[in-house]
DNA sequence: AATGAATGAGCATTCATTCAT
DNA sequence: TATGAATGAATGCTCATTCAT
């Protein structure tokens, strides 16, 4: 009726609090890599297996599959938001960094494709939110005459078009893309590379 | 004991050859509308139930899922073909037949991600296919001073781009952002509208 | 992404309509021997199991847990409304049937429990149907001056109280359980047997 | 290095005999209520959140499952011996306590259907054990005239039948129908409330 | 040639139980 | 002695694919 183990194994366990955290930043890690190898559907059990973990330590430090996501593009957002904070940034330092995640990191990609308005109905809400706040950190350092400043959307469709030109084997591929992009578009960007203060 | 079959059950009957043709096309028809309602990952057999055969039929014309894909956006670079092969054309005109497709078939639009040289090894080869087949049809059109003219890889991270906006939860929603796509690259686009002659 | 199975053994596979049938009859007996064994929570593998098909096949003929229950008793119920719907019928010789019914399958003494008024929110609305299904039966042919007549709730009630009396390792140890609970009550019995016209 | 512990965290704070003793009171409390709640099935982690405490402790005082079910339904009986254990009390009294508890504790409920030689293979000894306790208290209070006394099996089977009536959403529902119960059986109960003394 | 039942692998999720801290 | 993280078995459910009829 209930459950019960049958075998007579010793069962591992736990590993305190260190632990806990460690395992968390290692099912993040994991998580990366396996979105960036299957895609942000790729089964749990994978991500698990990769972590080290078991499968309910999973679903411990995130309760369901949105919060794994949010988990790991969350890092990816921040960055960008601390560029945008930074002292004396302009607009295409900041569309660096932006780029360099999109190169960086498939799964992030995807998630500028959801403009704020949700697409279809089947797009998950953190990736909503992930864009909105994306959107905030670029709005506000988007100059008067800039080329995406004339209509309110211009901002966002161009990072999702962007977002589309991001394809290749490699990150160096996809990187001379999303340049070519940005040059299509008649914008100016930074160095493609990660934030760091 | 010779009993005779009074055969007052209907069999299914097989149809024969005409019978044969009409399932395919329901099929392709079936999966156009699934494939728009659920994603490419939809379940086969609600493709099949829509198509009003069995899970054998389908699996008669179409040996794997990536078959059935083929199939139901061959159609739409046939159209792009045939709008490019027509007398008297021009890119814009094409590139409006293009956008059509890609603001009608979510699915089109992810086939139009894949560059030529497969993006990630988990790019299907049907979408490298596809893929050229439209560059080629472009192409042949582009004008030697038109803005995609002057880098090789320029026309189709162009094309990318424009599906990297298509999003949103109506045709039309969609439409208007390829527009503003088309309108930051600085592209022109006849009438969004199907091919018919 | 989406499931592919990587074995290469020869999967055996149907046997047409009429094994279909066979195996709905094979499941639901089997439905019956796992829940008088473990209970109306017995684990649904563990009925497939017994009936000798794949998990598949219990979700095609039972999309949920209740279909498969509700098909189960429905059978007892059915058979008591017939008891109840014979010529020269009376409450007794019906009143024998439930009590067989009961003093048999244990998970329909469960569903006796189920007062018209679903006792605990968690009591399941088949339950609650089949429940007044027999009492709807009995109703009919309960005599003005019969001891469960006086009171509306009074024949329900009596009927979940035989429930609670039915305890015991083997049929027989139930049944006279049974009998000396309506003895208790007041209320004549006829033989305690199932039904057949 | 020696390093004084300078314990600025709070540790803690293992509490002594007194902090064990008032966390298996907080458990069998917490247990009680969840059981109401979700019935005996309900997540033993359930239990330690509601009773404040980590797994382990439960586990420290509760070996398995039944041990803390016993610990629950204990207490349910004990106030049933000593309320037949008082001076001058009668059997329509201790009937009363009884219902209190059958109306109250729905887990208690379970526990009545076992009567004394273990109903299914599936009842746990402790259900029987405490069965017998009650019938013990009971039996003695049981005069010769009483419609119970005539035969050895009734008394058990009487206080199982009023389980079997009680059904119903809030305590006060199950309490009418378990006087229904007994006024059909013919039999006195007294205020249906908590032994107290 | 079509039907649609059956198989069974795969993924999500829950929870009893152990044990490092 | 208490905490609560980790394990992993069990279960529910879905779907691609095969094949008897």
């Amino acid at each position: 009726m209930t459950q019960q183990p049958t075998s007579d194994e010793r069962r591992p366990a736990s590993g305190g609090q260190k632990a806990a955290a460690r395992n968390r930043a290692a099912l993040i890690a994991a998580a990366r890599e396996i979105y960036a190898e299957h895609g942000l559907d790729a089964p749990l059990s994978a991500i698990a297996r990769r972590a080290g973990v078991g499968q309910g330590v999973l679903y411990r430090h995130f309760p369901d599959r949105s919060a794994l996501a949010m988990a790991v593009l969350e890092e990816n957002v921040r960055q960008i938001e601390r560029a945008a904070a930074s002292d004396g940034v302009d607009l295409a330092q900041v569309l660096g960094v932006l780029t360099w995640h999109q190169t960086e990191s498939t799964a992030f990609v995807g998630v500028l494709h959801a403009d704020g308005a949700a697409s279809r109905s089947g797009t998950p809400a953190y990736a909503v939110e992930l864009s909105q706040r994306v959107e905030r950190a670029l709005r506000r350092l988007l100059p008067a005459g800039h080329p995406l400043a004339s209509q309110r959307e211009d901002l966002m469709i161009a990072v999702g078009m962007v977002s589309g030109a991001v394809t290749g084997p490699t990150r160096e591929h996809r990187e001379r893309r999303a340049r070519a992009a940005w040059r299509l578009l008649g914008v100016e960007v930074g160095p493609v590379r990660p934030y760091e203060e």
